[in-house]
DNA sequence: TGTCCGATTGGT
DNA sequence: CCAATCGGACAG
């Protein structure tokens, strides 16, 4: 049996850092109307605010797009991509400090039959492996902007274990217009998992 | 208002 | 390798 327990507030209340690594192995879960989705995090990577020229907060500016950033933690921060797919990022850290941590895979667990309904395919390497396909996948959009993950539509569980030595940290993937920032080990992936983004 | 382009994906 | 597709950011 999954632990129902929340994450609490305090959980995301961290640097984005932290709170990336940490949150691999955690279990996702949306409660749709057509039914629960869920998966364990295996990909996620940390955008840690005003000097990080990767994150959409850099600069310190505030703008209708990037406005949950600067939030209070734990709330979720969706944006679109080329046009075509949402992101889900988990705010963090203190208000007013923009970070946020984006999940960029998930290994699939509750509600597998509607994921492949609404990707379009059986293969499960497909359908939550990479940031746009795992919001398809569970039916993560925009319209859940800002939405408190405390709350009892979108949320994390403590999920299953994960010892340091399957925590691999890595670069962040596609910010090479970050110039000194693109570097920083701040992607962080289970080691091993058939899920991660290619 | 106009232009440029992206924290991606799927098909060639 | 490249097109898809559109809202955000910013210049004017």
């Amino acid at each position: 049996m999954i632990s129902l327990e929340k994450l609490s507030r305090e959980f995301y209340a961290r640097d984005a850092v932290t709170v990336a690594r940490e949150l691999l192995g955690k279990l996702l879960v949306h409660d749709a109307l057509e039914g629960r989705t869920s998966g364990y995090i295996v990909e996620a990577e940390a955008y840690v605010g005003p000097l990080d020229r990767a994150a959409h907060s850099y600069g310190g500016k505030m703008t209708r797009r990037n406005r949950a950033m600067f939030g209070p933690p734990g709330h979720a921060y969706i944006y679109l991509i080329y046009g075509m797919y949402d992101c889900f990022n988990v705010v963090t850290a203190e208000e007013g400090s923009p970070q946020a941590v984006l999940i960029r895979a998930l290994e699939p667990f509750e509600g597998l039959e509607l994921m492949r309904r609404r990707r379009g395919t059986h293969d499960p390497r497909k359908l939550t492996s990479g940031p746009g396909r795992l919001t398809q996948a569970m039916g993560i959009t925009r319209e859940l902007y800002g939405v408190d993950l405390l709350g009892d539509r979108l949320y994390l569980t403590a999920g299953r274990e994960v010892s340091a030595t399957e925590v691999l940290a890595t670069p962040r993937i596609n910010v090479d217009y970050a110039g000194e920032w693109k570097d920083r080990p701040w992607r962080f992936v289970v080691r091993d998992s058939r899920y991660l983004s290619a």
